[in-house]
DNA sequence: TATTAACGTGCAAACGTTTGCGCAAACGGC
DNA sequence: GCCGTTTGCGCAAACGTTTGCACGTTAATA
């Protein structure tokens, strides 16, 4: 392992003091212009690259230039489309991301969490696990900022921006009804999640504005992976007085639906409607097409990583909260 | 900002010296088993959690449990499963990932290359930009074990794993071949990517054994985005003599292609066929179930985690070179 | 011309670890 | 009972930065 230069072998060769070389990097303090073309000289010439490590060792208030993204799942596109957001935001501004995923494994969000205080990080943007995370207030209460994205801590006045799964739900229903169906089943997510619970109240309350008793066996909750949204789907579909549409919760378990909905043979949307939550890769030319409810993933990370910048910069001011609305994309499968 | 307990602060409390904490911490060295249960103690009653940055700082040499993986573009899907399997053997082994995304940047890969060194990583895992990567070789002179995962880099004898390109395209194309195709459009990766041009030597090679010749016009590049099937897709299905069938050389393309196919209103396979690299997440509920190359991505993505564990360990272990077998899955789009 | 202020630079401490060296006490073999 | 080894632990240096303080020099003000 070839040592890389430091500050010193930089100081040695331009004859001048180490924190001559650290201020004209970092542009503190006052420095001629002849010395500091020396320092530059130099550091070219041994291409000098300032470490990283040490800089966060010694300056554990100043700014870092690290940002910390713990996410559920890296294969669920919205994630994934978040994780885009952040990063070219913190890219832009100088700023490297260091993504963890947890998969939703409580001891793995811990695990991630404990390397990121102890990497100190400058902030950190995640989806808490759930909404009372003692984990994640651990490390409000250490000062580390932190936004939420999508989902939301019930205590805690932090910055955070979701999408409003109310609103998106409501209309996707209000959809489906229009479209005459009485019978809707609802493939939910976690009834411990903000996400899953919201979309809930949108299911209900489309049906309640439309004078339309909800029935308790039509929902179920699935954990936003493909294999519940298919396994569901299945219960679902196999009742004696199944359900004409179905509305998903989120992308995979729209994938696992349609695995079922094709193993059944079962034609969209005259046999079973469906609207689905998040835009897919191939909704468009799905046949039929898919009708979904689009959420802005990109934008949430990009907005949270903005929020969470501009709070490293003031500390102190006051928490905000952004709620992003998602789009309903009507195409023919409903 | 709390300031976290540190080792002074453990032995303090444990009326011991600093060293003494930190060999407990580390098994390393010979402490008495009651000074041991003091320390311990201690820091089960402080939180004490190790300072990672500190311990990279001293440590440049020891393993500082960190590695750096960084992916041209986490929203394919190809990279999110790849990603997936380095995650998961890093977590078993209590290593942490940096996740880099380069966007197919070559300024960005240089400032992530840059950004993961400074961290003292201690070891990096990505697909070389191109095949002569200055950057990478560099980082490799530096003593940074490196393995090279998807492209392979032409120079030096690093680690690296790989998916059989060739045969998974030959294979490919001669399914193609076989059902009676005779003109068959290529819409192929970037010729100067090692994937690009193995992809399209399969290409060549399944029409030579057949006796076929290859008609140049039916060959374009892109840039493995769903803009540039889509585009290309164009292109070759608007020619006087249009192709037959299509071969994308991956699953983002394959998705802009199938774009071009529903505008145009024809139908698969008997206007024209398809068949595309990478499984996709509605492949086998589409209409109809499309016709891929499976690339084991998350197998490609935990051998190389593995390779780069066993690197830092040994550094002088002799440099291990797998390909792995893609697998043709034939549905009904070809 | 004398007093200040500003400027440019160096010195050294601090961040939280790991680790080579040293030393006292305990121990074993003769 | 003496010497050499082992055991258990402390001391202090080192990793590469940033930064408060001090100090000499020059320029500005009275």
């Amino acid at each position: 392992m070839k040592k890389p230069s430091s500050l010193i072998d930089v100081a040695r060769r331009a004859k001048v003091n180490i924190s001559t070389v650290s201020r004209t990097i970092n542009q503190t303090g006052k420095i001629g212009p002849e010395t500091q073309a020396r320092v530059m000289k130099a550091m070219r010439e041994l291409g000098y690259k300032p470490n990283r490590v040490a800089r966060r060792l010694r300056a554990r208030d100043a700014s870092t230039h690290l940002l910390g993204l713990i996410i559920p799942n890296i294969q669920n596109i919205f994630f994934a489309d978040l994780a885009r957001g952040v990063e070219d935001v913190a890219y832009k501004n100088n700023y490297a991301v260091l993504l963890c995923n947890y998969d939703e494994d409580e001891a793995k969000e811990r695990f991630y969490l404990d390397v990121l205080q102890s990497e100190s990080v400058d902030g950190i943007i995640l989806p808490p696990i759930h909404e009372t995370d003692p984990a994640v207030l651990q490390v409000v209460r250490n000062g580390t900022p932190v936004v939420c994205v999508d989902r939301s801590l019930s205590s805690g006045n932090l910055d955070k921006v979701e999408v409003d799964n109310h609103t998106g739900a409501l209309r996707a229903v209000e959809h489906i009804i229009a479209r005459g169906h009485r019978r809707i089943g609802l493939i939910g997510g976690p009834a411990d999640s903000s996400t899953g619970r919201e979309r809930l109240r949108g299911y209900k309350d489309a049906h309640a504005q439309a004078g339309l008793a909800v029935k308790p066996d039509l929902i179920r909750f699935g954990d936003y992976k493909q294999a519940s949204g298919e396994t569901i789907a299945h219960e679902l579909l196999s009742m004696s007085d199944p359900p004409t549409a179905l509305f998903v919760c989120n992308g995979l378990m729209t994938a696992g639906a349609l695995e079922t909905i094709a193993a059944l043979g079962l034609k969209i949307p005259k046999q079973i409607a469906l609207v689905g939550f998040d835009e897919l890769l191939l909704a468009d030319v799905f046949n039929p097409p898919l009708t979904v409810v689009r959420q802005p993933a990109y934008e949430v990370g990009k907005s949270a990583a903005e929020l969470l910048l501009k709070r490293i910069e003031d500390p102190s001011r006051p928490a905000t909260s952004l709620k992003l609305l998602p789009e309903l994309i009507i195409r023919k499968s409903c």
